[in-house]
DNA sequence: CGCCAGCTTGACGAGCTTCAAGGGTTGTGG
DNA sequence: CCACAACCCTTGAAGCTCGTCAAGCTGGCG
């Protein structure tokens, strides 16, 4: 399941991709940088549909996603799932600030994904440093509480076209952050039921509310490009506010 | 809004079952006893609807719910409003493993509530102490990360009818940690509205679903008090699961 | 006694799900 | 290079879940 690294210029490209995303909060001190670096040049990568982190499992295995998407995710009994959050490159995967903290969702590759080890990230949550690195940890986690909640107000109180905008723009806010998106548009490298999955909402409904979003002219698809044509009108329609910490 | 302290009886009721819920992990030590009977001295009241924390408001004085419940919430602009979590008697109040931590949702008291400071909390979070105070924190922060887990489970994949079986046996299960469950029963001080408001129904259909519920001879209810029949068959249907650490 | 908040009921319709089938695209093996 | 399969997107029809509106009821409290 565990597929080969990718070639050189490739891994360049990643590595200096993390290494921007680690500096985010200012260049990081010599030894952060030397461990960061040396953890870079672990990286690995894994298939799409591949089980990162198992509920239940210890979460003492940090990383860092350099590239593909990632959900966390649980599936009921009879097979209902529900995505909680997506982990989109440059995402932490598998921080935890409690040193003997546990798994509570699923975490499974979107599409195939490349991520870094990083037991760097866990040790500062976890000595409260305040160092560069310990302080992008602490945003990772808080941007994740943040995400969360606004997955719990789409669910539970908004309408499925509600959702959708809000849901895209967080999508548009994080890629832009961090440097993704060109002129409004983005790639969602998913298929729509994974959108219904996150969304609470079964295929059919969230095909008909794409097909109304393009029909408004508020978005355009190419693939599984997006292109949110008025993000400060979407933002209005669906009482969408930027996160801080998202800079 | 602030209310005048309690009679002295009730305040020793309340002083030992702050003591009980922080010594569930051990004995306290010497020093963390002094000090959390000193806090608990400090304990003091709030009215119902009381707002005890701010979206956006920092996170710097955790607190001990002693009596009565409270929710954390959030309101679109056009007035809906969303119930993440309930906190119970015994629960924390504004815990944050991180040293400049921000609120992101209100704290509302559903009752009136009794709490007392507890600086410690926080501090024993931040500075990642593994004493028995220490230990209990955690604990707390992990079980608010597991309910939340289940809110969004209910809201996005479950039906109504699943949604309020879930809450009730979280309560029940929460509720019975704390002894305060006789015989299956338990009380829910607040209206159907704010049930609504957590499982994101209107509350017309809350009621008739807890309607069928009584029919079905599933729950009782009297005034406040609520009796599941049968726990063991309304976590079947409901695909409820305890979570750990609810010791 | 009367008021008010909260609970209950009915009628109706919108939003969303389900089932079923067709069409487009991509990859694969003959 | 084509045939075929698999997957995803799309569309239609039917129906259920849940929301909305409106009104009546009940119990607690001044």
């Amino acid at each position: 399941m565990i597929k080969t690294k990718p070639v050189p210029a490739e891994l360049n490209r990643l590595r200096d991709f993390g290494l921007r995303v680690l500096a985010r909060r200012g260049p990081l001190a010599d030894e952060e940088d030397r461990a960061v670096r040396a953890a870079l040049a672990e990286m690995q990568g894994a298939a799409a549909g591949h089980e990162l982190i198992t509920e239940g499992q210890p979460l003492n295995r940090p990383c860092l996603l350099l590239e593909g998407w990632a959900v966390r995710q649980r599936v009921l009994s009879d097979g209902r799932r529900q995505i909680y959050t997506f982990l989109l490159p440059g995402d932490g995967i598998g921080l935890c600030a409690r040193p003997d903290g546990v798994a509570l969702q699923n975490t499974l590759a979107l599409t195939p994904v490349t991520f870094a080890p990083m037991p760097l990230l866990n040790q500062r949550l976890q000595a409260q440093a305040r160092t560069g690195l310990g302080e992008v940890a602490w945003d990772m986690l808080s941007l994740e509480e943040a995400f969360l909640t606004n997955q719990v107000m789409r669910l539970g109180r908004q309408s499925a076209y509600e959702r959708l905008i809000h849901l895209l723009l967080e999508f548009h806010d994080r890629l832009k952050a961090k440097g993704a998106v060109e002129a409004g548009s983005f790639v969602m490298p998913f298929t729509q039921e994974v959108l219904s999955d996150a969304l609470g909402l079964s295929t059919v409904h969230t095909n008909r509310v794409l097909q109304q979003l393009r029909r408004e002219r508020l978005i355009e698809t190419h693939a599984a490009t997006v292109r949110l044509i008025d993000p400060a009108l979407l933002a209005e329609i669906a009482d969408y506010r930027t996160s801080p910490r998202l800079g």
